[in-house]
DNA sequence: CGGCTAGATTCATAGTTGCCGAATACTGGA
DNA sequence: TCCAGTATTCGGCAACTATGAATCTAGCCG
């Protein structure tokens, strides 16, 4: 369920609904969030919690256990840092000089002149 | 242009499409990024380039700069920054004891030169 | 002035999302 | 074994999103 690869857009997309949004929220604050809590805290029926969580799982945000005739969910904390580090590379930090390392996940660029419109444009990533 | 507070899941909901998370990390790379450049590097018309310009825009992700008939964009790195910020509230690094220090926690020092526009984007947490 | 160009706007239309009620699946206990 | 509890999947509907064609507007240049 933890395949790799799951593309940035897909992560920001699951981020970017209030309830999916509420969700994590909530579940980052336990090492395990039982359902049932969910239900009772979101102003939504338990098919519709369903289906968010389920987008949530897919864009690799959560995990999901079973025990007994519970579900919990967990964060994936290493995958939020990862989209957090891809934003990172899009705004460094008060950039001093030079593009600080932080926990750099990913190859960067020369920071450089980047002065007028018209550098290297690729077209990319997905 | 940049309204006052924007609720973190739309500017989510802004960078989880492909085409638009196109169109921020192509922006990132420079302080000023030319409209006509997009239109060459995305495989879309020109209407509904505008149309995804505008929803960052509204997001408060770009800002749009009009100069004689051309427009140009630039990212909002402070809004960037905000929304890792947020991000790492719920998943800060190796949790080595509790919460640890974030780089800003909520008020970042200026970059000195007062821009236009400040308006200092308080993201809501719905 | 009049044509020209860079983009925005409007509009209609496929496609996608979010939601719920109902049906289904799985589990633990009597 | 059958029942009650817990959550997912299915079916369908209303609302929203993304898109290009056509249209409009503002600034450049002759």
């Amino acid at each position: 369920m933890a395949r790799e690869p799951v593309a940035v857009t897909e992560v920001f997309k699951a981020l970017g609904d209030p309830i999916r949004w509420s969700i994590v929220q909530q579940i980052a604050q336990e090492d395990e969030f039982a359902c049932s809590l969910l239900e009772d805290m979101l102003p939504v029926s338990k098919p519709t919690i369903s289906y968010h969580t389920k987008i949530l799982s897919q864009a690799g945000l959560i995990e999901v256990h079973k025990r007994g005739r519970n579900y919990f969910y967990s964060l994936r904390r290493d995958v939020m840092r990862e989209v957090m580090g891809e934003l990172w590379d899009l705004a460094p930090d008060e950039e001093k000089g030079a593009v600080r390392a932080r926990p750099a996940p990913r190859a960067e660029r020369a920071p450089a002149a980047a002065d007028e419109a018209d550098a290297n444009v690729r077209l990319l990533t997905w």
